[in-house]
DNA sequence: ACAGTCGGGACGCCCCGTTTTT
DNA sequence: AAAAACGGGGCGTCCCGACTGT
């Protein structure tokens, strides 16, 4: 049960299909008969790619969600004025692609709230990816700091926390709300509060 | 089934255990018979008092949940400088009280996170409670900056709206991570970002 | 779940049926569902009385083999002439009885095979019986001896072991055999057995 | 899949480690999965070897069980004294070889308690084992009594069924108690009970 | 002939929220 | 308010067959 195995569809299938009911209904309420008709397959062929339930969970997790968890902010982490790149991600997300995590929120956040009190893999596994987003993210204010797009008075790290978080409630309260607008405008406050990072102009 | 039945100490107990267990497992995990053990009542007792597990987990909601949710906040609602009410508010959760919001989260985000995608009883009272925390924080803000102590080129919704859900990211963050001094730190760096949204300076 | 629960017809009828089916199968091969059908209940029941498989076989035991299982050897434990009783106990089984015991064993000592060292619960039960079946019949031999229906230099204890021995590993080959006639030579062999206990005529 | 392959070492390796599983588990309770990952090869490997669990099992009983399960008492059935053989070798298993049979029984005993009523393929082959054993036994106890250290008044065949059912049946209580003093002692008994088959000197 | 991967589906026990009866 | 009965669904294991490659 190599982490990657190339030849074999059936196992890509079930990843994906799992992927997708898991972001849906949360890992718990997933119910593996339902998987097993929705990817068409038996049970006997599920138990030969996966172990158990949270073995396919944490598959999930290291082979879907994370790899496309931080790959919309790659471009930030390079970026001269950070508070720019991020804002710009923000007015993408309000076309197409919000619509998912408008309705079921953040993969990894989701199994975040649910499961990192309960199972240890899970909370390793997210503790890992948070803190990697965060630590990303640090590194990319510092470079704002020198190219003079970032206020050089805030801490990186503890500013990169505060966004992640303010980005996960907003995507929680969407989800909560189910309203586009008011998704929009909690994306739109937070790139008011990101402008508030710039330099002082008092200063 | 009223919302309200004054005297009945078994209801209360009831309310007050589930109220607790669904804070710490989830509503869907917690099952019916480990509630029973714990209050230490009978099937036949507790759907006397209750049609369902979901019309139970209304009732906590209604009268255990929400009568708490707002009430650290009162204090906020009615400051002439509400961040600095915020501010302190949040050195307080440093000491004692936070110790919960720590291991378990905040539990009526908790409930949102997993059930108000699933069922529609639970979303419309969880959008109820926090449309009215953020409507009564905007209204806060507004005097906020009626009083110059708040940015006037602010909009006092959104920022309430980004206020609320950097708040319920960080629980959420802290309550992953499990770690009382990034608690300590998200806390900080929203009391930071707090003050940015004080009156420019250079205005 | 206490051992004895006065008012319950459905209690008393799983058990009964648990415990055939128990005789007749072993208890790892009879499956929870096939009971089910058999008692025409539905599985909540049973586990309303059970809490688990294992609880229905420790209560099958005490409740049904271990009360059977000495009663036809009571009548042994008091006699003056223990091998005359015994050889007579012999012969009542020859006649209508015997057909059970013929065709699947007895149901202790099946259960002693299978589980005694899987299960710690059943091990135990089990020792508890086949010692207290060695000792009340070592205690029957010695009366014999006193009475003088035994030969003294016999060891009560060691012979009572024996002779436990040879009746259970009697049942077993008969049940391999399923021939009844086999059976009846068995029993004969072993009263004759018995009949070389008595107090040595040369002496 | 004829009963005797002579050169293939993986068909041999299955054999004898699915001979110590069903030994210690029994033929049910072991699972083929189990045996897999034991004996190192894959389902497919497996299946062409055997066609069956059945099969399989049967195998094991023909190729593993039978020869070794009269190979000790060889000496016995050539013996001008079979009672003295037989204590000597009950004295043999005091020391060493005891050990697996106080665990786990008697690999064929266990099996015809399990599987005879079941299955129709292991009773006759056990059925097979057991008479021939009873029957070389009453031809010693004959051979005995020619030589006069067997009383003559002994029904050589019954008496040898008795001597089975008891030796049987003693490691049946060993393997219950998991007591190597009282299997001792059960030999102990054995020997004595067989001591009384001597000619009586009266005569 | 032999081995490995993959897939199949029936069945294992048990826990669930609920309804019915007393 | 308690005891009893309900039946659907939970995940996982089982033995096995089919297909693929050597």
């Amino acid at each position: 049960m190599s982490p990657r195995r190339p030849n074999c569809a059936t196992r890509d299938k079930i990843l994906k299909i799992a992927g997708v009911m898991i972001h849906q209904r949360g890992f718990q309420a997933m119910s593996i008969g339902d998987l097993l008709e929705e990817v068409g397959i038996s049970k006997g062929s599920l138990y030969h790619h996966f172990s158990s339930k949270q073995a396919l969970g944490y598959a999930v997790f290291d082979e879907i969600y994370a790899p496309e968890f931080l790959a919309d902010w790659q471009s930030i982490f390079v970026s001269k004025d950070p508070i720019q790149a991020m804002q710009s991600l923000f007015k993408n997300q309000y076309h197409g692609l919000s619509q998912d995590m408008l309705i079921h929120g953040c993969a990894v956040n989701n199994l975040a709230q649910e499961m990192s009190s309960i199972d240890d893999g899970f909370k390793q596994r997210i503790n890992h990816i948070f803190t990697a987003w965060r630590t990303q993210l640090a590194q990319a204010l510092l470079l704002g700091i020198q190219n003079n797009t970032v206020d050089s008075n805030i801490d990186p790290m503890r500013s990169a926390s505060v966004i992640v978080a303010s980005i996960q409630g907003a995507i929680g309260l969407a989800k909560n709300a189910q309203d586009l607008n008011f998704f929009h405008e909690l994306l739109d406050g937070l790139a008011n509060m990101l402008e508030r990072l710039r330099p002082q102009a008092s200063a």
